[in-house]
DNA sequence: AATATTGGAGAGTTGCACTATCCAAGCGAG
DNA sequence: CTCGCTTGGATAGTGCAACTCTCCAATATT
């Protein structure tokens, strides 16, 4: 198929596809001619991972850049993509706290998760206990190990359905499930936020 | 305080606060002359809170408005409250598929939840179904319903621990909550999918 | 042969979040 | 009292990200 084709099937403008071409988001068509190229299902399925990460997942297109090179990279494992697109997530982060530091190092030591000592997880989470602490709502310990439980919980639900039996495949369920999952997650607990809330208003009323 | 005072004690540029007076995140001072104006303790939490809801919530600043525009409100109930900064913190979607409505739909149904009809959370899920369908890894529905039912339990844990005796207090912890828990809840997942991850791995290699 | 379309390159546009520059009013030291 | 510094407020400018537009020569299509 021809650019425009690839453009109606994928939802985004030429123009756009164009940028991301340059931008190496894209890989390019065959060339069939100096001012002709055709497309395959491929590139439809890379642009709507593109547009998913991005409209969805909120990523920028230099984390959108670093995920899709990993997911390319045949060399890397699944564990290292895991690791590349978790990265690839995480925007730059201020130093956090000396304090929020230790107290993520010893709920890992406590909970005897195996988690790198350069992962960018443990920056991100001390960051976020600061930014609880700074906003005067700093959470308690118990609260923060109920939820490492149920998260891990979940995490053992779901990493043993990822399709370990081609490469290509797990690469992308790994990707997407990581992204795309997180708002599903956010959006269900803010419904049971509300859930909740109505439940007690209406419990107290009777 | 001066300006200046609060800027250092909040750690927000001068021309930032001045900034945000304008675009009314943040209420004026008391004048004491045409040219001067003290501020107060509030000033400094409520830039503190701009500051964690923007770099640790991701916020814009439109979102953080509408958000400490609630907070303000003193008209406004928890309740209401909640639906509003849930419904800031969403960003304009476009339409879900009917499909997906219909899923989110039927899952609250056989759930028994509480959900307004208006809510924006189930247009955000919507989209959120279909943006792993349009990504090619479509979420199984027994997948979604173990998701709903494990945050369904995090929220009975968390709603009973906010602080009801003062409004104030109240609205100020929900925000928070609602915010910057959820960076922490992301992270802890993906630090137990890289545990879980790594775990398999040394277990497979024995 | 005439017309339309395509891929590619570069410049231009939009929106957001600041940031820098002015300026008149006031306060404080000498 | 005067001189210089600081302050709050208004206005304009900057930097970045993500497009979007315009142009062009080479090709298809009719």
């Amino acid at each position: 198929m021809w650019m425009s084709e690839l453009s109606a099937r994928s939802g985004v403008p030429v123009a756009t596809v164009k940028y991301y071409l340059r931008e190496g988001l894209l890989p390019a068509g065959q060339a069939t001619g100096a001012t002709r190229a055709v497309y395959g299902e491929e590139h439809v399925r890379r642009l709507r991972l593109i547009r998913a990460l991005v409209d969805v997942g909120g990523l920028r297109l230099a984390e959108v850049r670093r995920v899709v090179e990993a997911v390319d990279d045949e060399t890397s494992s699944l564990h290292d993509v895991l690791g590349v697109a978790q990265a690839a997530l995480t925007p730059d982060l201020p130093e956090p706290t000396a304090e929020s530091r230790a107290r993520v190092d010893a709920l890992l030591r406590r909970l005897r998760w195996k988690v790198s000592d350069q992962s960018v997880n443990r920056v991100a989470l001390a960051r976020a206990l600061d930014a609880m602490a700074d906003a005067g709502d700093p959470l308690r310990a118990d609260a923060l190990e109920d939820y490492a439980r149920t998260l891990l919980g979940l995490a053992e639900a779901e990493v043993p359905t990822i399709d370990t039996s081609s490469r290509e495949v797990a690469v992308r369920q790994t990707v997407v499930r990581t992204v795309l999952v997180e708002p599903i997650l956010l959006t269900l607990r803010r419904m049971a936020h509300e859930h909740v809330s109505q439940r007690s208003l209406s419990r107290r009323r009777r």
